[in-house]
DNA sequence: CTGAAAGCGCTTACAG
DNA sequence: CTGAAAGCGCTTACAG
């Protein structure tokens, strides 16, 4: 099987180069780089004539040489736990959209929730000496750490914040997001709130901190109710964790699940055992995702700001990239709880 | 706002060089390029002491020097046309597991489902000369086509397959799947079936004919029953248009969704309007997506070997990478019809 | 098994 | 507004 270093390529290739296009154009190749870039000193005429060229002989620039000689590169690196989680395509998307106006192109790397891949992808990546990364969360391996220090690689962190010093983060408190909704549970008359999650990473894990806070304010905290199971959340996970929960606690009145995906997955088996929401027991849910405003009922859940997250994070690392201060080190966008008629 | 060229940087970067960790180990350049690349010529304890000097000195190669030195890059590009269709999450990451041991990473490109997207995609990641390419699809425009063309990469097409000459693809029959699911809706005594898709990508419509075909054969096909919403799909939009077919032909039997998001949506309406399903109307997806299964009544659908594409698609890229014949040219890898209890 | 020389295709910094 | 020289950090091809 071929690997990326494996074939022989001609020394020189067959492309076309700057070159071949200042020969075409009778100038020199300085001046052919200097209209591609967009330079301010280059005559109209010429820039003009250096287009067609280019169009011409189909002269594509070679990146590698770019960045090789410029010591500076169009890339940065993305890395995200998932993909699965629509979560993340929409935070994604967002970066995308601001950060390629400006010409940069996104490395995007799937983590798998894991700190060791996550180090191997960032060690890959920033041998590309990307121009800026962003990374979610905090969670990551002592190497990981060292090496985007030594890099020296502008850096901006997403889904949460944190007040360490010299650190760029752009989030919401994803314990006050668990506290809240357990409150609206509480207002709502519930006692025996369960927290059901998967994918235990450490965001999962502050909304468990904020669902315990919640409930040990209001004397009705019991650790037998909180269902954490590892692995990825699914909606076919979600339906067996309502089933157990009722199956085990039969008196559980209340369920909030640490994913939409979950709390859908409950909301039909509710539908398929005959057990009436919110009558019976209130499910809430988490992010807000597709389709949990369709659902029978429609779904209680917390809108998180993964858009307006990807937007601000990537405009603040683009001001990070061109060495300008960046006007804020750390931004809360907060959190909606949307009441539907699960809870 | 920075732009990918604006910052300038020092002429010669801090960052620690293949020449200083030659130096460190007392030998020459070459050499350490040589134990890095895992030659089989250099002596075990020289490898060592390089492996040794790296670490410490906390080495990373620059990867455009390699690239713009070796004419040889480690990047596949992959354009796919959205994220937010679970299909091609689930293809991207067969994609990675396959090219990843390989040493290639992937540039994601997302299309929107727009050929100028595409062609400004394409132009953009062929200027980093990638090693190859993936596609999906065959409909993209002429300047594609000769860009491709004229830069020599290796390109695999996914998702549909071409007997065009010199043309790689790996994908499965989307107009024999689209008869299928029609021909078994058919054989349960359905007659009036109406066709409900949205994002009307190439491969809806090839699936649009597959359904025409049924319908023709059978002698009911009834073109007011084809419904073509353009922009995307989701779980919100099959539900209108269930309500829509149903009530301007409310002799409506069976409907055929060309995504299981909208399936999903008319099996939820069905529920919030109490239409029985199947006895009323059977309703049918396609794709096979999370949570079809877990539905009520559970979604019948046409499975779709996404992760295998992905798989064997980058398998020939490898191929072809190497400068090997592929074995073949065009894989059909099929598809599964998966009868549950809403049809 | 190891090295000296040349070059990949650009851009920088300096002139004019 | 345009150009000649040097160099970015690696690898290739050739020796020994």
């Amino acid at each position: 099987m071929a690997d990326a270093s494996d074939r022989p390529r001609p020394r020189s290739s067959s492309q076309v180069t700057l070159d071949d296009v200042a020969r075409a154009c009778g100038v020199s190749p300085i001046t052919v780089s200097r209209a591609l870039r967009g330079a301010r000193n280059v005559a109209p005429e010429l820039q003009a004539r250096v287009q067609a060229a280019v169009d011409q002989l189909g002269y594509v620039p070679n990146v590698a040489a770019r960045a090789l000689a410029s010591a500076r590169s169009s890339h940065v690196a993305v890395l995200i736990p998932s993909l699965t989680n629509q979560l993340f395509v929409e935070l994604l998307e967002a970066v995308q959209d601001a950060l390629s106006p400006h010409g940069f192109q996104s490395l995007i790397g799937v983590t798998h929730y894991d700190p060791a891949q996550e180090e191997a992808l960032l060690r890959s990546y920033l041998s590309q000496r990307p121009a800026g990364v962003l990374l979610t969360g905090f969670d990551r391996s002592e190497a990981a750490l060292r090496m985007l220090e030594r890099s020296n690689t502008p850096c901006v962190h997403l889904m949460e914040n944190s007040d360490a010093p010299g650190v760029y983060s752009v989030g919401f408190s994803q314990r006050d997001a668990g506290r809240t909704i357990v409150e609206h549970l509480l207002q709502r008359g519930r006692r025996r709130i369960a927290y059901a999650a998967g994918q235990l990473d450490p965001r999962v894990m502050m909304r468990l901190e904020g669902y315990r806070d919640a409930l040990r304010a209001a004397g009705c905290h019991d650790p037998a109710l909180e269902l954490l199971a590892p692995g990825p959340t699914s909606i076919a996970l979600g339906g067996r964790q309502f089933e157990d929960l009722l199956a085990r606690h039969p008196d559980v009145d209340a369920i909030f699940y640490c994913n939409d995906d979950l709390a859908q997955g409950a909301l039909l088996a509710a539908l398929r055992t005959g057990v009436p929401v919110p009558q019976r027991v209130a499910i809430a849910g988490f992010n807000d995702l597709g389709g949990s405003d369709q659902m029978l009922p429609p779904l209680t859940t917390v809108r998180t700001p993964r858009r307006e997250i990807g937007r601000r994070a990537a405009t603040m690392l683009l001001a990070l990239m061109r060495a300008a201060p960046a006007p804020e080190r750390t931004v809360d966008l907060g959190f909606d709880l949307v009441v539907r008629r699960s809870s």
